[in-house]
DNA sequence: TTTAATCCGGATGTTATATGTCCGCAATAG
DNA sequence: CTATTGCGGACATATAACATCCGGATTAAA
């Protein structure tokens, strides 16, 4: 029950950028030197985060990533749905339809007890992820930031954007 | 993220045991049968239940494999916590503390807004399945069981029990 | 118009985890 | 004793995670 490490990455790929003004950027490389990541490894993943529409994407010189909307609008779930996809961890294989004690009166069109607890267990999970935006990650991180630790941010953005 | 199928395996052997008398069990082999599993397999899987303390085993002839307690007093967290462990799905690895915007400032003593995130989904998840019961399960199996069902489950058990 | 930067998707390789089997040992009932 | 059963480790295989690279397309800027 381990979740990809994609999704630790681009989680913070994405709080940096919703602490950028609205409609900038950056490109994968400066995304993957933020936190000293794999550039290679990192670039696959931003791609995933653009086809699930997390972030858009700016092809050329310049370009790079962008959130797809406000910081207030994404939320961790719809991270973990772009990276991890949209499955739940648990999966039914019904074996309650297999096995010597199986009788034609059976009746498996609801899910079976075991499954329908796990899903909502699961539902529950999702809905606190979907409760969590990228403002307030943001939020947060910034008011525990020092003066030292925004002015490095703000001359390696100047060096990035330029 | 994708959990292990030991845990639908088991949890469904459990709440097999959870339906038979205090104190009966069946041996490895007859829990396998009973849903058409790989038995060397299941096997391991019931170890790891021992291990974890969710059934006790009895070794030789006539032994197997019973719930270490009251089917209401098991959860499906107990039985996820044997077969996966107790490690998070959410792995932190603290990349906050890398990359060339890190300062001496830096205070890394509180976990991240991210991992702290997660982490909550995380427990509404398990506190979901802490909430449910051997016993809710095979409680609410049973209310839509077959006269058919039963009857084919007791004469099962009248060969395995044997 | 050329050049450099950048994303895209696929191919590929490597490593770790999940799945599954088997065996020898220990315990125990008959 | 012998058959049954669990225990733990060794082992094998399959699937997924991790990671890199490359050719093609797009675009800003020299």
């Amino acid at each position: 029950m381990k979740m990809s490490e994609g999704v630790e990455w681009t989680a913070h790929a994405c709080a940096l950028l919703a602490a950028l003004p609205l409609g900038v950027g950056l490109p994968a490389n400066a995304l993957a030197e933020f936190h000293s990541l794999a550039p290679a490894y990192m670039a696959k993943h931003m791609q995933a985060l653009a086809r699930g529409g997390v972030v858009e994407s700016v092809r050329g010189a310049g370009g790079g990533y962008r959130l797809a909307r406000s910081g207030a609008d994404i939320s961790l779930w719809d991270i973990v749905e772009a990276i991890e996809g949209e499955e739940p961890a648990f999966r039914c294989s019904e074996i309650r339809q297999q096995g010597p004690c199986v009788t034609p009166q059976d009746d498996f069109r609801r899910p079976c007890e075991i499954h329908a607890a796990f899903g909502k267990a699961e539902m529950a999970w999702r809905a606190h992820l979907k409760s969590v935006s990228l403002a307030d990650i943001a939020s947060k991180v910034a008011r525990k930031s020092t003066p030292q630790k925004r002015a490095a941010i703000a001359v390696w953005l100047q060096e990035k954007l330029s």
